[in-house]
Order: structure tokens, then C-alpha cells, then sequence
DNA sequence: TCCTGACGCGAGTGATCACTCGCATACAAT
DNA sequence: ATTGTATGCGAGTGATCACTCGCGTCAGGA
């Protein structure tokens, strides 16, 4: 930020010129997204946009920020919902079915986050979410011992993160033929079925 | 290909572009990686890169379809050395390394395949040694009845193929703090869980 | 040796685009 | 009402870059 916004126009401006940018971004790709092209989008000049935005990546940041928070936040909901039942298998479903909404929530903004954002410039703030998902998990799996035959929760946590974001971000994106009960299930059985395999040692 | 070189200082002309195209890719990044660029560090006039390529994706093809095929070569060449022993786990766990050592072969060209390429333009290309590797692994677990406690081969292949492709890159690229025999063992863990797994039917 | 087409060169071109600057306008405090 | 400041405008600028074009050079068949 190059300079705070003080009155209310300037403020409704910032937010007009984030919601043109994740627009634009979802709609017609990164490519597509220069800084006129977001102003016009927001009906600003070019100029304005840079009274409070340093630079074209800062546009970009703040759209990213507010995805991620969004999805993290659906997750989150999805998984209040369900906070009473017992923890086992039922926990690891309601956390593959939140997963799966958040991420059907904007396809379209997923889509260009995932293949066509430069990740050199982003790579922090895109794995913050993924980051803090790995922390739960792994907190989670430390406090049920005998949840898992591997002995570091942070190792386990990372491995679950990375195969299950996968999974779900190309299922998104890729449709492919597996209807969505059925990736529910084989998702589940992915995991139950590493925590509980057996090991060398 | 606009023309096709005919005399042999046209033909190795177009293998040191596109050598070029892969250091200027691997070294410096996507973003540095103009035309003219290439064309300097390949030794070769901007003009006479457009004699034999349209365009610069055509550049970037080429070197993503050497990489690739390079890629999947190891993978084979790794297998072929345990083509005599028996499957089942030790089949797991060489595929596993294989496809480790591969794509440890050249860690730069895979950060710039993987995060740094507008994924829009090369899908296709990126994606064939994906298929490729999920086609086999299918017709893997379909000739070993009783090698998967799910119907469908062609789902589990999917399953398997996306969760040890993110986990191999993810660790290649991001070094975390996990022996590579370790990373093997969970790999191992994640594949036979996966396939032992209890099925609600 | 000559000649023809393949080859290679590199300055140049047109378009794009992130970003700026000088000026006009809206607001708020006195 | 007046004044100082925050706000907004949009034509313009400089740099980058993919790509071209006209000319000189080289290879190899006759």
C-alpha cells in the first residue's frame, strides 16, 4: 500500500479495484489481466489505482489473500458443522467434503491460482493456506495416539496435505469421470489407509 | 516448424536453440526467457530463431517435450533394471524411486515446468507423461486381481498417480526436512495402504 | 567455376503495458 | 465562505519484446 485510504469514496475504490482484478483474473486469465484493464473493469483511471497500490503484483496479492481467507474460512464452516460428532473416520470425510466445497466455491479463480499465476512472485502467500492445514493435521494426529502406525505427525501431516490437495484441485479443475461420492471414498481410503499401514521399523 | 532445415548447420542450429531455450529456461527463469535471449545465448541471430520455429511457444515446447521425454526415459531405464523381480511391493517401491531419481535429474528445468509456465499454453504437453504413467499403472493393477481391494483401475490409478506426482515434486522442489528413505518408506505406506484399504461396498 | 536456393544476419517495427505527472475536483475543518 | 488536503483523472512515457525484412553469405550440384 502506497498510501491508506481515508475517506469512505477512496475505500470503496480500493475494494472496486480488488473485485475488478479477481474478476478479470477468474474471467479472462492472468494474461488478460493488465492494470487499464482492471481499472476500466472497476471504472477507475489507471492512475487512481496506483494512489494506494504499489504495483500490479500487489493487486494480484490482495486478490489471492482474499481467496485463500475465503476458502479457508468455508473449511472452516463446513467443519463447525460437524465439531460434536466423534473423530475417526467421520472427521477425516468432513474435512475431504469441506475441502471439496471450498475449493468448488470459484473454479474459475482456482483454475488461474493453480496454473496460471507466476508462483515465483505468489509462492507465500499461496501455501499459507496449505501451511496451516498441515499444522492442524499434524496436531490432530498428535493428540490420537495410535491414529497413525508412522511415528512423526509432522511427516504424516505433510504427506496427507500434499496427496489430498492434489487430488481435490485437479478433480476440480480436470473433471474428470469419477463421480463425487466416489472420490469421497477413495479419498478416505487413501488416508485411513496410510495411517494405518503397516511399517518396516 | 515453419521450414524444415535441410543442411546440417541448419539442423544443429535448431538443436542449439533449443539448448538454449532449456539453460535460459532452467537458469534465469521464465520471465528473462525472451526470444532474443535465446538467440544470444544460442550463439544465433533473433532472426534466424523464426526461420524454423512460429512462434516462441513453439521454442518452449521443445524444450518441454525434451524434458519430458528425457523424464519418462529414466523412469524406464530405472524399471528396467527390476523387470525380473517379482511384483508387489518391490514393484511399488522401485517405481517410486524411479520416479524420484528422474525428477531429481534436473530440479531447475522441473521449478520452471511446474511453477513458473503459463500451464494454459503446454497442458497438453505437461500432462502427456502423466497419462502415460496412469495407463500403466492401471493395466498394472488390472492384470493382479486382488491387488486392490477397488473396483475400478482406472480410478485408483488416477488416485495414485496425482498423489505421488505432487508429493515427489513437492519434495524435490521444496527440500523439506525429510530423508529421502524416509519420504520412500511413506510413499511405500501411502500405495499399499491406499490398495489394502477396507471398501464400504 | 558458376549459379541457385538455402541459410543466416541484425537493425528495425509495431504493439503492449506498467507506471507517472500535472491538473481538476471533492471533502472537511475552521 | 475559505482554505488545505485528500482524491481522482487520463493522456502520456519509456521500456520491453515478439517478430519481420531486406540484404549478404555459403553449400553443393552441374
Amino acid at each position: 500500500m502506497r498510501k491508506v485510504p481515508q475517506q469512505r469514496r477512496s475505500r470503496e475504490m480500493v475494494e472496486r479495484i480488488v473485485a475488478a482484478g479477481r474478476a478479470v483474473l477468474a474471467e479472462e486469465g492472468y494474461d488478460a489481466c493488465s492494470t487499464n484493464r482492471i481499472a476500466a473493469r472497476a471504472g477507475v483511471s489507471p492512475g487512481s489505482v496506483y494512489q494506494y497500490f504499489p504495483d500490479k503484483a500487489a493487486i494480484v496479492a490482495a486478490v489471492i489473500e482474499g481467496w485463500s481467507d475465503e476458502t479457508a474460512e468455508r473449511v472452516a464452516a463446513s467443519l463447525a458443522d460437524r465439531v460434536g460428532e466423534p473423530g475417526g473416520i467421520g472427521m477425516v470425510r468432513a474435512t475431504i467434503e469441506a475441502l471439496l466445497s471450498a475449493l468448488e466455491a470459484d473454479p474459475e479463480l482456482l483454475r488461474v491460482v493453480t496454473e496460471e499465476l507466476p508462483l515465483a512472485q505468489h509462492k507465500e502467500r499461496r501455501t499459507a493456506l496449505e501451511r496451516r492445514v498441515r499444522e492442524l493435521t499434524a496436531t490432530w494426529l498428535a493428540v490420537r495416539p495410535g491414529a497413525s502406525t508412522a511415528p512423526e505427525p509432522a511427516v504424516s501431516a505433510w504427506v496427507l496435505v500434499l496427496a489430498l490437495e492434489n487430488l481435490a484441485v485437479r478433480w476440480v479443475l480436470d473433471s474428470p469421470p469419477v463421480p463425487r461420492e466416489r472420490l469421497v471414498e477413495e479419498l478416505v481410503a487413501l488416508v485411513t489407509g496410510y495411517l494405518s499401514a503397516p511399517r518396516p521399523s
